[in-house]
DNA sequence: CCTACCGATCGGTAGG
DNA sequence: CCTACCGATCGGTAGG
């Protein structure tokens, strides 16, 4: 990804506001994309971040409805109106955490099946995508493709429009290795419906998988292949 | 499964009765067991039925938090403190839906089961499990276990080992047909870890699978048959 | 099962 | 980003 360029009325000189012209300066209108780094007391992006991995936490561990934005505020450090500040809503937030987290998802997966390149064996290819979707549901840096996963239904329409097309992207990438797959005859499912058994059986494992009972992710990613690729 | 023996001092003649003794008559400590019949307005044991089936489909479409207990009232006709005549909470209300939800479904695979004999073949004990567990997820008499499978988080601590009981002896049923598939060498992963995939495999199809797309339910059988079991 | 009600909490906002 | 606050809604209950 490319550093965005500048707009030639934001270049270098501009002074930094202090927090008072920070706060008086409209702030719910920013430019589209990363907000501008201006000095206030803490980072403004840092704080930002550091709202959507705890809101993402919480929507995990209670469910999105059940999360207050006094919960996310207080887990935070911030006082409860604050959290209005950076998302406009307690469901901008929301689909803040799923938009975000799907877009780096897919592009990760992107350079997984780049580096692997167009001529790897589908076994190999398929193997990549079922690795790199169990550390993005399950590694250190996880938790918003979760959340995703249990909150959909707390999306507006058109922000699960929003989300479905990432989404349906992301997904839409597995199809190749699986019909090659198919053609070879190791995989006896229909693909599109193996795709979606394939997923689920996957994505549950948010729900059991622990780290500590001994499977690591790239002994996962075996069983799940033994499971469903069949070799002759 | 038996009929309760009644206790002595319960027998034959005892009156029904009237509306007013129902209401004065401590209705909160009932005898453990289905509500004994008593002819109020409406009959007690349909109305605590048709509350369940109603917050069942009202929590799973809008989630158990988002639910409101005016919500539940409503659409079975009632106003607004009513349901709490029929139980002492909307978290008890919840765990009733998953107990008796899954208890059904516990008794009506025992009955597949059962139906099919010790000696089946294996591969015949396997996919009638998948189909009996698509007919409780997804037939027309669904809703109980999809909440379960939603909502696990928001039962209490309490809540959740009495529901884990039962919903481990239903997995717990799976295991010898799994072993046995895995000896014959049909399941090539381990049969536990197996078991945890298949069953997040079958259980996601709640998110996405529609009667309408023209797939059966008898044909989704078999296209899981075929994913997870490598025949020769 | 209805009526009337309570205390608590919630999402959100104005104004600085 | 904090302070102070509002209107709405919620789970639950007493009393009949």
């Amino acid at each position: 990804m490319q550093t965005p360029k500048r707009t030639l009325s934001s270049s270098a000189a501009e002074p930094e506001p202090g927090p008072a012209a920070a706060a008086s300066d409209v702030p719910a209108r920013r430019p589209r994309g990363r907000p501008r780094k201006t000095i206030t007391e803490q980072d403004d992006g840092n704080r930002r971040r550091k709202l959507m991995d705890k809101a993402a936490k919480l929507f995990l561990t209670k469910g999105y409805a059940a999360t207050s934005t006094r919960d996310i505020a207080a887990a935070v450090g911030m006082h409860s109106g604050s959290p209005y500040y950076h998302f406009k809503s307690k469901s901008a937030l929301l689909h803040a955490v799923m938009s975000e987290g799907m877009t780096a998802a897919l592009e990760s997966q992107q350079e997984v099946l780049d580096r692997l390149g167009p001529d790897a064996p589908p076994h190999e290819q398929l193997r990549a995508l079922v690795r790199h979707h169990f550390e993005i549901l399950l590694g250190p840096r996880s938790g918003f493709i979760p959340v995703m996963l249990y909150e959909w239904r707390s999306l507006t329409p058109a922000q699960r429009r929003d989300v479905a097309r990432i989404k349906d992207a992301y997904e839409a990438a597995w199809m190749p290795a699986l019909q090659a797959l198919a053609h070879a005859g190791a995989l006896k499912a229909e693909p599109a419906v193996a795709r979606l058994f394939i997923f689920g059986a996957l994505n549950w494992a948010v729900s059991w998988f622990s780290p500590r009972k001994g499977l690591s992710l790239d002994a996962l990613s075996e069983q799940a292949m033994l499971l469903f690729i069949h070799h002759d």
